[in-house]
DNA sequence: ATTGATGTACCAGAACTATCGAACAATGGG
DNA sequence: CCCATTGTTCGATAGTTCTGGTACATCAAT
């Protein structure tokens, strides 16, 4: 069982998730997880190395953007939506319809429900 | 007279954006000039080298984020909120919003929480 | 023309970032 | 126990960023 850090919410800052949020790679992450549900790295990742995702995820987990959840092999992220609703309210929601909105979508990660 | 490059208001992307005001220092200079007013290099600087104000004021302004306007031997600074509004209705309102309950403030008073 | 004020250009160094491949660890299924 | 799956760690590389110093350019005022 993987242990990962992740920052308490009231220790989440601003220029962080924003850094976090400015690679397009990691946008499209966090649009591909805006639903709300969760994904492993490799629906995720796409065309991308495994270590190359590994990078990204932990750059949007330690800014506090997302959550890990280890099961089996495998580790689920999703988005910390309620918690930076409550620290940063709207913020996530206003950048991430742009986002949608100029076409940062996944790198591959196909709507597969 | 000097020239400097702006990108036109629709070249302008989120990603940019983003990471321009994802350093504090420069989300300082955009919190103090969040009044729409003018400011030049020398009133936003603090204790900045000239040199670091110059560089951090072209990473704003590629971005997209504020322009220029050059006046005798001064440069006037303003946030680009008009065409950001348009570009990205209620972003910079919105992230400014937050950076300034988080204290950053302008360069010199910065007290992060 | 000289001086002072303001800001830029360019350089350098240290630190950081994105990317990948290879080796490794953890887990679950035969 | 062996093996495939999944993801992390490590090392390497190439590029970027932040900082400041020095020199330079521009302009105003004397």
């Amino acid at each position: 069982m993987r242990h990962y850090f992740h920052p308490e919410i009231e220790d989440v800052c601003l220029p962080d998730v924003l850094f976090a949020l400015s690679d397009a790679t990691r946008l499209g992450i966090a649009v591909a997880l805006a639903d709300g549900k969760e994904r492993t790295a490799g629906e995720l990742g796409g065309s991308l190395a495994k270590s190359t995702m590994t990078h990204h995820l932990k750059v949007l987990r330690e800014a506090g953007a997302l959550r890990v959840r280890s099961e089996g092999t495998r580790c689920y992220n999703s988005l910390r939506l309620e918690e930076l609703q409550e620290r940063f309210p709207g913020l996530l929601d206003h950048l991430l319809g742009f986002a949608v909105k100029c076409g940062y979508t996944s790198a591959d990660a196909r709507s597969r429900d």
